[in-house]
DNA sequence: CTTTCTTGGCTAACGCTGTTAGCCTAGGCG
DNA sequence: CGCCTAGGCTAACAGCGTTAGCCAAGAAAG
């Protein structure tokens, strides 16, 4: 296992912990043993850093979405697996999420592979989007805090993904954009 | 108009022009005359510099959402309101949904008022909230850029909203929580 | 009118952040 | 044996939010 790949472990591990204010260069650096400048001949910047964290975190979330796109109700399944990694995951979703992903650091494929079951299970494009758009902004505003404490968000989950699979066997295959 | 609020409408400038990151207490400081220390003599601390903007952001959105909730179809009026106003300070809106909301320094109220006219054209609780998920997370993506570039986000809102649109007929009424 | 006190500015500084420059040492290799 | 590189180190810089402490102008009180 490379440096950079300890590296990797100790700051997503760092990250899950304790938040991502708290993925400093010092602090990744005194976990793995060294000094905050070190780590700049295994890492060219913090934001390289984080893209192999993201990656990873695309990586995993790839697997947990194509296992749950292949359940008896692919729709409702991957929207349980959506919220379920995201709430597994939360500092490393933010991570993901807050911010344009840093495309040009990425591992070439591995967003298109996080992606391509939700395009498989919503059939095509718009309503994949929509779809996500659903689940990321479910999640994004419970993450944050957004709803009341005590807010019933399993009812919203529920009523969300029941418009789009009323739609799915409503409309099915209308537009193929 | 005091002081603070002189502050408040500079900070809201240099955000809508140069984004999150450039709003420093010594650029907001230079901005307004200052130097930053002096700007702790009018607002405690930067947090709640920031909740003032988030206050003026959530009215302004009440007032739009508001008015767009009186339109002939409300809930595609609505969809299109929150997605245009979050298009035209996209600098505030990631503000005011990054990271959770400040409630203990907002004016009390202005949550509920721009989150009203929501709930009053979807009817419960559930379906508002899953509406806001739906508009927040494809907002959330789009501002973020995580769409590849061309995507049809118009697509993407029109089956979003055709589902919900869907359901509101299809089952109105059914739960009430 | 004078004295006192509050308001609101200032500079200097602290601890934190990511990052760079430059040094040094151990180990592989010709 | 000599050299060179890989990978550690310290010192330092600029920028961040923030605090301490100083000082001048103006209001308020006797």
């Amino acid at each position: 296992m490379s440096r950079r790949d300890q590296i990797l472990d100790v700051a997503l591990e760092l990250l899950e912990r304790d938040g991502v204010e708290s993925l400093t260069m010092r602090s990744i650096a005194e976990a793995v043993g060294m000094r905050a400048p070190s780590l700049y001949k295994h890492v060219p910047d913090k934001r390289s850093l984080e893209a192999g964290l993201i990656a990873r975190g695309l990586a995993a979330q790839a697997g947990v979405f194509e296992r749950a796109a292949r359940k008896r109700s692919p729709l409702a399944a991957l929207a349980q697996a959506y919220r379920g990694w995201a709430r597994e995951h939360p500092h490393l979703y933010r991570l993901m999420t807050d911010g344009p992903l840093p495309r040009d650091l990425l591992p070439p494929g591995v967003e298109a592979a996080a992606a391509a079951p939700l395009l498989a299970v919503t059939g095509n494009v718009g309503r994949a989007r929509a779809l996500w758009g659903l689940a990321h902004g479910l999640v994004s505003l419970e993450l944050a805090g957004r709803f009341p404490p005590g807010a019933d968000v399993d009812a919203a989950w529920r009523v969300g993904i029941a418009a789009f699979a009323a739609t799915t066997t409503g409309s099915r295959s209308r537009s193929t954009s």
